[in-house]
DNA sequence: GTGTATATCTCGGGG
DNA sequence: CCCCGAGGTATACAC
């Protein structure tokens, strides 16, 4: 990892066509060969840069980096503050929980919360518009879609819809309930699922792991 | 801002859960009072992160980061190899052409590009599930939901479908047609806004920027 | 503040 | 390769 802090002014041209003006700036150029342009604000997103691959020339102070789609970013230093480069290795990488893919194996053990006499049928249920999280059946036999989310939106409810409208086409399903899922879910996500006729659940993620469903709890 | 170089390891507990083993790794602390821990890879993305507005403190090696949700994220130093900071001022900003804003802009300009007879009636026209991009009234005096992308999905159609529901309730309005407007549609948009009753239409921004619509460079 | 839409989104998975 | 979905998405903007 090369570090560079430079006065300097940068230009891309690609997808959209992008100038910064002169200014000082952190220029990281990564063991993978993408390189980044930061101001300093904004943790998280760079001002400009190129993901790799992408190939990196350095001519008299101007960093040119371009990649398959001709894509262009140039970095031109002006006065360069510090440049020094380090070896870090490979990163062992990011261990992760709380993720969709937690809540959905969760409620796959335990779709009961989701509504009672619920059984599963099968998760990622195939369609030709993608994948359902859960399919089930209810008590009465019928077909039950489920969309899992942390975070439910009208986006979910729409996703949601068009899922049924292809399992409603498949008589040994047809007609398919809906349920949307959900750590929280938006009041304006609530109220455009009702006229969907789609059916809002919210769960709690820490009742979830501790094994105990909140409708054996009452007992 | 503070460059810190250096072997640690890392923890955050918040909206999910994530942990980093100790490795060497790029820590950035910028004025704004954000914190990023950079891997040798991935130009974009830090491993972990942490947005203004937060508090930082520092104690024996130890960098913690908390806001206001009560997420953390702890940075353990093992080893420093590098740490310097450097006084960046204010950036002066980045100038971006070529985002949905300016394909807005132009068709607004021309918007006869979309359908002969076209006329604009009001940008950013305002429902109660967010604004359409364009409305306008056609030859016959239909009113015309448009709505701007620069990539058209099947989102995007659903996006324009739930306009053309609110405005279809507004007796002034009804009935409202809806055009899809893009530099590039994908296939299965196309099907699934055929299925909607969603024109498509694909528009050139070079063309737009050069000021001459198609339709009129015919003659 | 919440809610909505955009992004050079990035990133990963599946066909 | 493209398409699709998730993200601690971040970020901007309207209400």
């Amino acid at each position: 990892m090369r570090l560079v802090v430079a006065r300097c002014s940068v230009e891309y041209a690609g997808r959209l066509g992008a100038r910064l003006p002169d200014a000082v700036r952190l220029v990281v150029l990564k063991a993978d060969g993408s390189i980044a342009v930061h101001a300093d604000a904004k943790a998280y997103k760079p001002l400009n840069w190129m993901n790799p691959p992408c190939t990196i020339t350095e001519v008299d102070g101007v960093i040119t980096a371009s990649n398959r789609q001709a894509e262009r970013l140039v970095i031109e230093l002006h006065e360069v503050l510090y440049d020094s480069s380090f070896e870090l290795g490979q990163d062992p990488g990011l261990a992760k929980d709380g993720v969709e893919a937690e809540l959905q194996e969760l409620l796959a053990a335990r779709v009961q919360t989701l509504g009672a006499g619920l059984r599963l049928v099968r998760r990622e249920y195939p369609t030709d518009v993608g994948p359902v999280d859960l399919l089930c059946r209810d008590g009465a036999g019928r077909a039950v879609a489920v969309e899992i989310k942390r975070i439910g939106e009208i986006a979910s409810v729409e996703q949601l819809v068009r899922y049924r409208e292809r399992l409603d086409r498949d008589g040994s399903l047809s007609p398919v309930l809906a349920v949307l899922a959900a750590t929280r879910i938006k009041p304006q996500a609530r109220v455009f699922a009702e006229s969907r006729g789609v059916e809002c659940v919210e769960v709690d993620l820490e009742e979830l792991r501790a094994g105990a469903p909140a409708d054996l709890r009452l007992f």
